[in-house]
DNA sequence: CAGGAACGCTAGCGGTGCTAGGATTGCTGT
DNA sequence: ACAGCAATCCTAGCACCGCTAGCGTTCCTG
């Protein structure tokens, strides 16, 4: 009984070894040099291996995303805790998750770009992202006015994706980020 | 000399036959599905001439984004210029902008989300790529307050592409796309 | 009509994600 | 204690990718 438990725990770890060593890959050289051969030699096991974890490669990053999402929430939450009043809030959330797209852009790729439908048909990103998405809508609540809250905390996580995703890929001028930022803060909470 | 320009013509045909090929199969299929063989194919020739048309298959899928930006361009233009007034032209011109992304996903995509820097530094995609930004910032110039034109502007951009990219990607509720809409219109234009 | 250059083809390189098959390991029941 | 079995992991290979070297052919030019 004892050894299967260890079975199972060394399996566990192994796989809990691909997922960060594909993110770490990942974040240092973008997702292009996240192959399978790298990633099972990172593992020191042969590539075969990893189709015991993970059903195929497009899994693995849903793996590194479903971290991701959790990572967000919690980055998220914290912004929100710490911002000494509503409309504060609002800027620091906001700046917190467009820094969050910007540190970690790899991770953020697939969480949002990339692996269109696989984490979302898993159980348990539902959770983290909707964690996320409930701190976005706790931040917008106080300046929501008039409008449908879901649909208002929607629109401006859509506001927020566009300036991350256009400033990465060298569609915005980068020096007037903050500039934008406090545009899209004072259109949503006013 | 009247042999030569023939040749010319002839090539400058197949060339944009590539692009025609690479487009509509993009369109049909996604990119994943064009590469370099059926591409060949498609303008039975084989593999390498499209190598002496093109650096790469990443200069294909620029090419394929240039004719994007003329074409949103004119869209945009034609939104605005059937609005009744300032404000309508607003939720007009957005709503062209995001069914141009709908309509042709992969164009978009090749626009703003791959070939990062590929067509931005060619010579021809500034002219189209600008004419489309002047018409987003002449559409909310008139309801553009105290901001600043051009902030204002590529912020304004940057909630489109969002709810354009998060909605096709399924991050979204298909269901209230026309609310988003009216929430983000609203927000900047008041 | 001969010489030469431009052109487009066949064949192949190194790489990708993924899989079939066998060998080795380690647990289990007698 | 050992034979049999089941699980595990590796080697080898498939079909495909983007891209390129090198050769034949074709067609223009002097």
């Amino acid at each position: 009984m004892s050894t299967q438990a260890r079975r199972e725990r060394e399996r566990a770890e192994r796989e809990r070894a691909i997922i960060a060593a594909a993110r770490d890959l990942a974040l240092a050289e973008g997702w292009d040099a996240v192959t399978t051969r790298r990633l099972a030699a990172e593992i020191e096991y042969s590539q075969p291996v990893l189709y015991s974890h993970f059903k195929g490669k497009d899994a693995i990053m849903a793996a590194v995303a479903v971290e991701g999402f959790a990572e967000l929430a919690t980055v998220l939450v914290s912004a929100r805790a710490s911002a000494p009043d509503p409309r504060q809030a609002v800027a620091d959330v906001a700046a917190a998750y467009v820094a969050f797209a910007q540190q970690r852009p790899a991770i953020y790729d697939a969480m949002f770009t990339l692996a269109v439908d696989l984490p979302f048909a898993s159980q348990d990103v539902p959770t983290d992202l909707a964690r996320g998405f409930a701190e976005l809508s706790d931040t917008v609540r106080p300046v929501a006015g008039d409008d449908d809250l879901e649909t208002l905390t929607e629109t401006f996580w859509a506001g927020l994706h566009g300036l991350a995703t256009l400033m990465r890929s060298g569609r915005l001028r980068r020096a007037d980020h903050g500039r934008r930022l406090a545009v899209l803060v004072d259109r949503f909470s006013r």
